[in-house]
DNA sequence: ATCGGCTCGCGCAA
DNA sequence: TGCGCGAAGCCGAT
């Protein structure tokens, strides 16, 4: 087969590699797990051809947007988990308190790096960092896309919807959805000063990071590789069987995977040989297939390819032009971020939905939608909306700042998505009602679950 | 319960 | 240039 890199793999820089030099770096940023990672491999191969090891660099960086004790502890349990298993391998890792750039520019120095791998995050704080270190790096710093199936650059444009990328994702799968070859480091990494995980609770990490300990973890939500391994294996047997089946979002059971595909401690592909191997109805496996790959594929193109994923300008033209139009339509009520964020409207459905959000640091799939757009009709402009539901998700979701994240709250906006019947606040932009979450919806136990009046609220709001 | 219309524009067929 | 059809809906008619 044609190297496994090609198409994944891009050099940031035109640096020679340090011929000299005692060990391949892996700055792992978003693909924070042992196997099934492109990157590390690249790494390795590297590493193998030069007859060194692999030495990983990971940046903990308190002041990166909403770092809370949410985010950080889901990251530092996880990368305890990745970094054990790494170790195994005689793959060692540097980790420490530090701005990702110069503290990567300054290990490759002081390990003396023959070269720098990395991931690839489609986010504009990603891309910055790499481009600002693969500008001070001395050696080549480069990019290996492992966090999706069919890699981002080979769809070469933004696409306009699920059926504009669809067509091309279906092309190009037989190529990518390939079990990929495993490969061995065969020396040891270099031993660096780090934080030790295996010595240092999270909760002292968290005190000497100073990390922001309003949003608490989530419920339900055992961070980690293996935890993520062993929800895959449940998720095949349990829930993939019947995953098309009743059709209707609202009862389909999600597949609870996605905080660790944010993470990256499970690989999307890993997830999709799974399902094609699994011995269930082929319009289930479809169903999942088109969800993690087609949907979550549109995500990344979309914050990829355009530079205005967070605003309203990302938006297609009859969108931005359709809610410009009912800008100035009066509200049937107006909610400040604040008021939002601790649950106080006088809707019950919406308040249960966001208690779920503080809770569980997700929203059940079909609420989801109505959260959002309630935001958009009950905020005092459209501008305003925007901001507040990606504030909300962006802090306390598990996949916020992420390309799900921003595309999913862009979709409540009219992104990827069509016109509909014309009415006030949304113009075409599709609009939900309580009367349509009502009928579609098992609402009884969901309100039950979520809005018992004696619920604390642990999440006070904060800027 | 089910169905058609709403409304826009991409991408392909011709 | 024409045409089919689309990320999860809503509403009113039957």
């Amino acid at each position: 087969m044609a190297s496994a890199f090609e198409g994944r793999t891009k050099p940031l820089n035109g640096r020679p590699v340090h011929t000299g030099g005692q060990t391949i770096v892996y700055w792992m940023q978003n693909s924070q797990r042992p196997h099934d990672n492109p990157a590390l491999d690249q790494a390795i191969a590297l590493a193998n051809e030069r007859g060194v090891g692999v030495t990983i660099y990971v940046a903990l960086d308190a002041t990166a947007p909403h770092a809370t004790a949410r985010t950080f502890s889901f990251l530092i349990d996880g990368l305890r988990d990745t970094v054990r298993q790494l170790g195994e391998r005689g793959i060692t890792a540097v980790v420490r308190a530090e701005a990702a750039v110069p503290g990567v520019v300054a290990l490759a120095r002081e390990a003396q790096a023959c070269a720098v791998v990395t991931d690839l995050s489609p986010l504009r704080r990603g891309r910055r960092l790499r481009q600002e270190a693969a500008n001070l790096i001395g050696v080549p710093l480069i990019r290996v896309d492992g966090d999706h199936i069919v890699p981002l650059r080979l769809i070469g444009k933004e696409q306009w919807a699920a059926r504009t990328i669809r067509p091309v994702i279906h092309r190009l799968l037989p190529t990518w959805l390939q079990e990929p070859e495993a490969i061995e480091p065969q020396r040891r990494g270099l031993t660096l000063d780090s934080i030790d995980l295996a010595q240092t609770s999270t909760d002292s990490l968290l005190d000497a990071l100073q990390i922001d300990r309003s949003v608490p973890p989530a419920e339900d939500a055992p961070p980690g590789p293996t935890e993520a391994a062993r929800r895959l294996d449940q998720f095949v047997a349990q829930t993939l069987p019947g995953y098309a089946g009743n059709g209707r979002s609202a009862e389909r059971a999600g597949s609870g995977l996605s905080p660790y595909l944010r993470f990256g401690q499970i690989s999307p592909l890993r997830l999709a040989l799974a399902a094609r191997a699994a011995d269930v109805p082929d319009d289930d496996r479809a169903a999942f297939l088109e969800e993690l790959i087609v949907r979550r594929e549109l995500a990344s193109n979309f914050v990829a390819y355009n530079p205005a994923y967070d605003r309203l300008d990302g938006l297609p033209t009859w969108a931005r032009e359709t809610l410009a139009k009912h800008a100035d339509d009066p509200r049937p009520f107006v909610y400040t971020r604040d008021e939002f964020a601790v649950a106080q409207t006088h809707d019950p459905i919406w308040n249960a939905t966001q208690r779920e959000l503080l809770a569980r640091g997700r929203i059940h799939n079909y609420v989801r939608m109505y959260w959002g757009k309630k935001i958009i009709e009950w905020s005092a402009s459209h501008a305003e909306a925007l901001k507040t539901a990606l504030w909300l998700n962006d802090r306390f979701a598990l996949d916020g700042r992420s390309a799900n994240g921003f595309t999913n709250v862009l979709w409540l906006f009219g992104k990827h998505d069509r016109p509909w019947t014309e009415r006030p606040i949304f113009g075409t932009v599709r609009w939900m009602s309580e009367r349509g979450v009502a009928s579609k919806f098992e609402l009884k136990a969901y309100l039950a679950r979520w809005n018992l009046s004696e619920m604390t609220l642990t999440v006070a709001p904060h800027s």
